[in-house]
RNA sequence: GUGGGUGUAGCUCAACUGGUUAGAGCACCAGAUUGUGGAUCUGGGGGUUGGGAGUUCAAGUCUCCUCACUCACCCCA
C-alpha cells in the first residue's frame, strides 16, 4: 500500500457512518430539547488560547498539542478540545455577558498527539455543551441530567456519574497544602510518577492506579473536606437537584480533571465495560475563565462526551442499528434502447423523490437483480428492448416476486 | 515518551520440531437458467506470508532492523 492513514485517526465507513448519523441526530435532539444552540468555531485557533485556557502544566499543552506555524509565522493549533474555543467566541461575538443566559453546544473533531489506545485517538469527536452567565447549582444538575438522558436516548445502560467538587481559587490553596503535607513523609516509598506529581500537579496523585501507592491514597485528605463555605454549600445543592431529578450519582472525591480551568463541580459519565479509557463524558464548572480570556467574569459550566467511546459502546452490544432499505427503484435494463431509456426514467423518478439506482457496469440481467436484491431495492424496474418499443414493463416487487405490467408514464405515480 | 502482544487472500483463520506448487470458510465474479434476486451445485479470479537484511541446501516458520496495528502506562473524551 503506498499512503496509508496517519497514525491515530480512522476512516468511518459507510456502514458505521449511519451509525455516527443516529448518535449525531441524538445528540442535536437532545440538546435543542434543553435548549441549547449550536456555535461552530473554526479547527483551529491560536496556539496561545489553548496554553492559557487548558494550562500550561498540563500534558495536553506540553506534549500533546497539534501545533504549526502559518505562513506569516503565526503559531496555530488543531483544536485539542473545544471549551477554549467557545469562550473565544462567545466573548468576541457578545454572546457571554452576566446579564443573560447563552447556552451553546458543539459537535465535531479534536485533535491530540497521543500514543492511539482503545478509546483514544488522535483526531477524535467530541459532543458538548457551555453554559455561560449563571453560577445557579441548578444548571450543574442539569447539564449532568442532559448528559445522563442522551445517553439513556442512545441505549447505553450501567454508566456510572462521578461527581465531586474542585473547589475554588480560595479553598484549592489550602487543599493542595493538605495533599502536599500528607504525601511528603510516604513520598519515598511512592512510585516516580507520583514523585513527580507532588511538585507538579498534587492532586493527580489521588487517581495514582500503582497497587504500591494505594495504601498511602487512603487516607489522604478528601477536596470535599477543605472546600469554602461558599463551595460546599454550592456542592450540597447540587447532590440536592440531583436528588430531585431522580438521577443517581456516586460522589468521588478522588475524580480530579486534567484541565486547569476547573472550579466547584467536576464530573465525569464512567463506562466500565470500556477499558483504560472509559470516561464518557467529562466536565464542570469553569467560572475563572471567560475573565482569564479576556471577558467580563462570568460563571460557566459545561462537558464534553467522547462520542468514539460512544459508538464503540453501542456496536459492542449490538444496540438498536435500524436497517432499513436503502433504494425504492432499481432499473434494470437489457440492451441499448432499453439502458437509454431506463436511464431517463431513473432521473425522473429522482426528481420526484423516489431514490433509485441502475447498472453502470454492464451486468447480465441476472447480475443486476442480484445487485438490486442487494441494495434492498423494493422495486425492480426489468425492461428490455421490447418493452421500449411497447411503451410498458415489468415492475418486480422484490419482497413477493410479484411482477405486474406497468406503463413507463405510469411508473412514478405506482411508486409514490 | 515507556512497556507487552500481534502482522498469512477483501474478511475470519489454517500450514507438525524450518521441507515440495502457502490452504479453507465467507465474500466477489461467471456458468447451470440465449431476458429475472435470495437456495443449491460447478468453475474462476485473487497473496512479493507488512517491508528489508541475515542464518541455512531450504524461511510463512529462526535472528536482527524497520513499519503498522493493538493493549497498557503517562494523561484524557
Amino acid at each position: 500500500m503506498k499512503y496509508g492513514i496517519p497514525r491515530g485517526t480512522k476512516d468511518i465507513l459507510p456502514a458505521e457512518a449511519k451509525l455516527w448519523q443516529l448518535v449525531e441526530q441524538a445528540c442535536r435532539e437532545i440538546f435543542a430539547l434543553y435548549d441549547y444552540s449550536e456555535i461552530r468555531t473554526p479547527i483551529f485557533e491560536f496556539t496561545d488560547l489553548f496554553t492559557r485556557s487548558i494550562g500550561s502544566g498540563t500534558d495536553i499543552v506540553k506534549k500533546e498539542m497539534y501545533t504549526f506555524a502559518d505562513r506569516k509565522g503565526r503559531s496555530l493549533t488543531l483544536r485539542p478540545e473545544a471549551t477554549a474555543a467557545v469562550v473565544r467566541a462567545g466573548i468576541e461575538n457578545n454572546l457571554i455577558s452576566i446579564e443573560s443566559l447563552a447556552k451553546l453546544y458543539y459537535l465535531g473533531p479534536m485533535f491530540r498527539y497521543e500514543r492511539p489506545q482503545a478509546g483514544r485517538q488522535r483526531q477524535f469527536h467530541q459532543a458538548g455543551v457551555e453554559v455561560f452567565g449563571s453560577a445557579d447549582p441548578r444548571l450543574d444538575a442539569e447539564v449532568i441530567e442532559l448528559s445522563v438522558r442522551l445517553f439513556e436516548k442512545v441505549g447505553l445502560k450501567d454508566l456510572v456519574v462521578n461527581l465531586n467538587s474542585v473547589g475554588c481559587p480560595k479553598c484549592q490553596p489550602e487543599f493542595r497544602g493538605a495533599i502536599k503535607k500528607h504525601f511528603a513523609q510516604h513520598i519515598s516509598d511512592m512510585c516516580q510518577d507520583c514523585r513527580d506529581r507532588l511538585e507538579q500537579n498534587p492532586m493527580r496523585i489521588l487517581d495514582c492506579k500503582e497497587a504500591h501507592c494505594q495504601k498511602y491514597l487512603e487516607k489522604a485528605p478528601a477536596s470535599l473536606d477543605y472546600l469554602c463555605p461558599e463551595c460546599k454549600n454550592h456542592f450540597d445543592q447540587v447532590v440536592g437537584w440531583l436528588g430531585n431529578l431522580g438521577i443517581k450519582y456516586q460522589v468521588n472525591d478522588r475524580l480530579v480533571r486534567g484541565l486547569d480551568y476547573y472550579t466547584k463541580t467536576a464530573f465525569e459519565v464512567i463506562a466500565r465495560q470500556l477499558g483504560a479509557q472509559n470516561a464518557v463524558c467529562g466536565g464542570g464548572r469553569y467560572d475563572n475563565l471567560v475573565a482569564e480570556l479576556g471577558g467580563k467574569a462570568t460563571p460557566a459550566i459545561g462537558f464534553a462526551i467522547g462520542l468514539e467511546r460512544v459508538i464503540s459502546l453501542i456496536t459492542d452490544h449490538q444496540l438498536p442499528i435500524t436497517n432499513e432499505g436503502n433504494i425504492k427503484l432499481f432499473i434494470a435494463t437489457l440492451g441499448e434502447a432499453a439502458t437509454k431509456q431506463g436511464f431517463a426514467l431513473l432521473s425522473q423518478a429522482r426528481a420526484l423523490g423516489i431514490s433509485a439506482d441502475m447498472d453502470f457496469l454492464g451486468k447480465s440481467l441476472k447480475a443486476q437483480l442480484k445487485n438490486a436484491d442487494r441494495l434492498k431495492a423494493a422495486f425492480v424496474y426489468v425492461m428490455g428492448d421490447e418493452e421500449v418499443k411497447k411503451g410498458s414493463a415489468g415492475l418486480k416487487n422484490m419482497a413477493t416476486g410479484e411482477q405486474s405490467e406497468v406503463e413507463f408514464s405510469q411508473l412514478i405515480t405506482r411508486l409514490k
